[in-house]
DNA sequence: GAGATATGTCAACAAGGCTGACATAAAAAT
DNA sequence: ATTTTTATGTCAGCCTTGTTGACATATCTC
């Protein structure tokens, strides 16, 4: 990281008045590969989406219900973090043209629990495989390490108090 | 990737109509570490210029602003990719309040060519290092071929055709 | 039975995208 | 020199997706 350098040398050579310099230099590399990365990242699925009449929101609900059948609303929200009323808003939609199901809990039937339907499936993995595609172009040429250090990179980007949760929701259990 | 086990192991044993089977297998984990990794990264900011009456398109005009002075309306757009309009209504904003300035271009008196204030370059920076901190605290323990790794990552989703602008962007030259 | 909890819903609003139409000044082309 | 193209600005209205606040209902828990 070339900007890390200067500073490196500044505080060396002088004294600052920062606590940690490395984290006082700004690492605009990776702030903006992050920003470019995601812009073209999550574009893929858009025209996808419009010839079904759905946004972005529709795609993140649509993702997390197929992977996790059962999910409730109240864990969609925690996973989402936007209000319920957003969340009912496009969940309605999606219920309305077929593409999650809504069931009443079994232990506790105050909770919906969401599924989706067949086609709410094949949409979201026409959606997931379009993404891969471009994450495994740019894996191509990658060892196993990098795609380890790339993993653990974005695990550690995501605030300490979720990352258990997250590795559950991702991984399935609690590994890393 | 467990993922892609099963999948090589299904077309090995029988045939696929697919054309890779590998980018087939959707990559869940790296789909939604990067979800939440994303979400996580920008919502730091959020506060900061929520006390400048701020949102988080205004973060982004002035951060390519101030590390690009002398920008011109038609790279930020690029940069972007939104339209005009909507950058209007941000850059007027940060212009009324004193953080951006616009010059009228020197070779080309039709280009505006915008700079940060010094309040601009306060802010911006601001942002950056505590955007920074996280990404500092996601390296640490990390070998420096682990943060080439995920910076070639992140540079390898970026749609092809612009990744020789984004790497003079970000790296002011043209290496990787 | 009382209170807490999970969800649904109405209404209004804000941010930040979009389109379409039109205006101006300056550069470029003829 | 005139015409055309380019860079920018602006008005008006719309859409998506987020927000807050208030209130309703069913169900679980104590």
């Amino acid at each position: 990281m070339p900007d890390a350098i200067p500073a490196l040398k500044a505080q060396q050579s002088g004294k600052e008045t920062g606590k940690d310099i490395l984290s006082e230099q700004p690492a605009y590399d990776l702030i903006e590969l992050f920003f470019f990365a995601y812009r073209d990242f999550v574009s893929d699925p858009d025209r996808i989406l419009d010839e079904y009449g759905f946004g972005r929101a529709h795609h993140r609900v649509l993702h997390f219900v197929s992977r996790q059948p059962g999910l409730t609303i109240a864990e969609l929200l925690d996973i989402l973090r936007i209000t319920k009323q957003s969340l009912n808003r496009v969940l309605k939609e999606l219920i309305e043209k077929g593409f999650i199901e809504s069931r009443m809990g079994t232990s506790d039937r105050r909770q919906r629990l969401l599924f989706a339907t067949p086609q709410g499936h094949d949409l979201a993995l026409k959606l997931a495989k379009l993404q891969t595609r471009r994450i495994m172009r740019a894996l191509s040429e990658m060892e196993p390490e990098g795609k380890e250090a790339v993993s653990r990179y974005l695990l550690r980007l995501i605030d300490p108090d979720d990352r258990t949760h997250v590795k559950q929701l991702v991984f399935g259990s609690g590994k890393t």
